[in-house]
DNA sequence: GTGGTCTAGACCACA
DNA sequence: GTGGTCTAGACCACG
């Protein structure tokens, strides 16, 4: 279901983290929906329950998901982006970190552009409504 | 010269690999210049001089600077990118997860994209020729 | 298990590399084979820890070994030698100098060919499959 | 007439020593030669002097030339390997080291024995006599 | 003067 | 427990 890289020099946890919010982005995990146990993930993923634990633990801190105590976690119905400005400024600075990346790779103007529409859009983020 | 946010958790000396980059890519740095030596640096950025060394070995590493042993750094003259298809997939899943997380931070299509064209124009990185 | 001189003039940390890549050469680590971690081989070669780190960034640079978060290196599963053209140069370059060198202390054309089948042999480099 | 690299990471007084040692093999320089000045060569290789000075009294010491007051630096009359019990298990380590990159760059058996004999030849180190 | 290596000791994130 | 980063301070080879 989530495809994890052990040898990826980023966090296994954050790994997840994003995985579950790319499921959701694209419709694959519909607010409401359960996310399977952290037990049940740990098997699946062959990785530390403790890792599972605090990748929700992320997600919930962001509001993405909700545990209901003794039912179980589930995606949140409605998620409204907080206008976090802290994180803001990480992400241009991020971005900004990539595209010079890009450039020292040979990617050229036209094509970083390409990349980032195509991902747009494989990433169901859409043009008018969202 | 360089701005350095010792609070950061990306770790000092990649920050400093990024500002040289950056840095050559608006051509404050030319083919060619001469980097501050490593303990120059140091001072001027009260960072030990071992962290610097670090970045100057990694930049190296990656051909965009080379050193003249006991002349000092420089900008090297004839930058080539090389085509590391593995930094390529990384890079597009680093990218592809900014774009998540501009989405979840509430950025739309339409002003990721402004961005993006914002940013790749402040770095210098052109349309026609580059 | 790895025989490190401290007086050699070559860094230590290169000894180490070398050692460790042929190890596996020789097949005492085999692809999988957990190494020593930083800590327990800094102990058993009393040598600074950091030391040992560098070696081992050294050889995962290369994708000799990889290291699990949390776990440990590891000797990488599948090694493919990348076609390193510069390398390559660099290696032939050292070859000569040291083909001048073994001149220069008199050895012969035949001596030299010699020790150099003995020790491809030593290194289990062998004719067919290899 | 002597080819240096600055960028190399091997000192540029040893890569003289090398030049040197290769051209008396190959005969371009016999024995008896005058070689350049060390202000000539300085010159020449756009070298500092005192680097010069170093590649040559490294070269004496060595007894491959010989310096005459006041008339300038030959080349040996009658050079005589010294059998240098420490050189010799210096340069087999070396050797042993360069084969082991030779496999992780991807040589094989044959091709690695092909490149020695090729250099060998070209070294002008030939079978029968030498 | 330059960069390269090493040590000792510390702190941190991750699993 | 693992590796990753950083500091402080030292020594060395090179030009």
């Amino acid at each position: 279901m989530f495809k994890i890289d052990q040898r990826s020099s980023t966090p296994i946890y954050q790994q997840l983290v994003q995985e579950i919010k790319e499921a959701i982005l694209k419709g694959i995990l519909q607010p409401g929906d359960k996310l399977p146990s952290v037990r049940e993930l740990s098997v699946q993923l062959t990785i530390n329950p403790n890792t599972i634990q605090k990748s929700y633990q992320e997600l919930e801190r962001q509001k993405v998901i909700e545990t209901l105590r003794g039912k179980g976690t589930f995606v949140s119905l409605n998620y409204k982006p907080s206008v976090d400005k802290e994180k803001l400024t990480v992400l241009k600075e991020n971005l900004r970190n990539i595209l010079v990346e890009a450039h020292y790779l040979g990617m050229k103007h036209g094509e970083i552009l390409q990349l980032v529409t195509r991902l747009l859009e494989e990433l169901n983020i859409k043009e008018g409504q969202n």
